[in-house]
DNA sequence: ATATTTTTGTTTACGTGGAAACAAAAATAT
DNA sequence: ATATTTTTGTTTCCACGTAAACAAAAATAT
């Protein structure tokens, strides 16, 4: 079948750009590159964010966010606290600038859904609801085959 | 629509994921890791592979690929050759045990791609249909919008 | 209570890949 | 023919992120 050949292509194809993007190590905003947008924004969507809760949710090591995360100190980006009754853990929360990057990303973020939605407004309920099947589908085949690897 | 929603949502989770995977920096087969093992699976389908085809190939710098063709060249996994009537440009060819390595990587590519065409048995022509017009429609959405960055 | 294990964050050493500067050869212009 | 530009490959310098070793605190076991 000529169209499933042609839905791995374009599958693959999109899969090769993300990768492509994040080898991208351009800064985006002031200064900022990638990751560091990230971190930030995910210091700002998070409750008591800390290295370990963020490089969980960057899919990065407590190194890296450890090192990521005392540039945005220097910075002045993000300050750290701690809580009275624990003396290990040390969380991070956006400062006034920080904030200013946050709202920046997050409006891009948002345009980027909005292209998306315009996007999907072209096809049907019936038809939407094929394409959520296929990328579950995928999505779950994915999962399994890192899953074998380790 | 949450339907619309939670395409976006299965759509960036296989983004992230092609992300994460080529952060792997562990070896994959004997000694190599994912960019080196490329490089041969480039190498051994191209005619006449020099850096600059394989570099834009892999979306890498020359440099890079520079280095990895160096390695593969001290792993004898290649060796190079050049046109007598060009003392310009390098070509690349696979030795015996780089085309072991690229046989072994290129049943990993046939496997994955039987996987992908059984998941995709399950979806009617109709359905495939629509599956690949949206993943063309986002391809040509992205790709534009790399376009306005530059 | 004390000892052991786990969790958390930092640091060090290392490998990878990009950008840019180079050098050499080839292609093109004049 | 000669000069200029383009193409090709390499090297240097640097930023980034991982893995692993550590240190300190907290959680758990005994």
């Amino acid at each position: 079948m000529s169209n499933a050949i042609n839905i791995i292509h374009s599958f693959t194809r999109i899969q090769e750009r993300a990768d492509i993007f994040k080898h991208h190590r351009e800064e985006i905003f002031a200064g900022l590159n990638l990751a560091e947008v990230h971190c930030i924004a995910k210091i700002g969507s998070m409750e008591y964010a800390n290295v370990t809760k963020v490089a969980h949710a960057m899919h990065m090591t407590r190194g890296a966010i450890s090192k990521i995360s005392k540039k945005l100190l220097n910075k002045q980006l993000v300050e750290s606290y701690q809580k009275p009754e624990n003396n290990k853990e040390v969380y991070f929360c956006l400062t006034t600038s920080g904030k200013l990057i946050y709202d920046e990303h997050k409006v891009c973020h948002e345009q980027a859904k909005l292209r998306k939605l315009k996007l999907l407004s072209n096809y049907s309920e019936a038809e939407q609801i094929v394409i959520l099947r296929f990328l579950e589908d995928i999505n779950q085949q994915q999962e399994q085959g890192l899953r074998e690897e380790a």
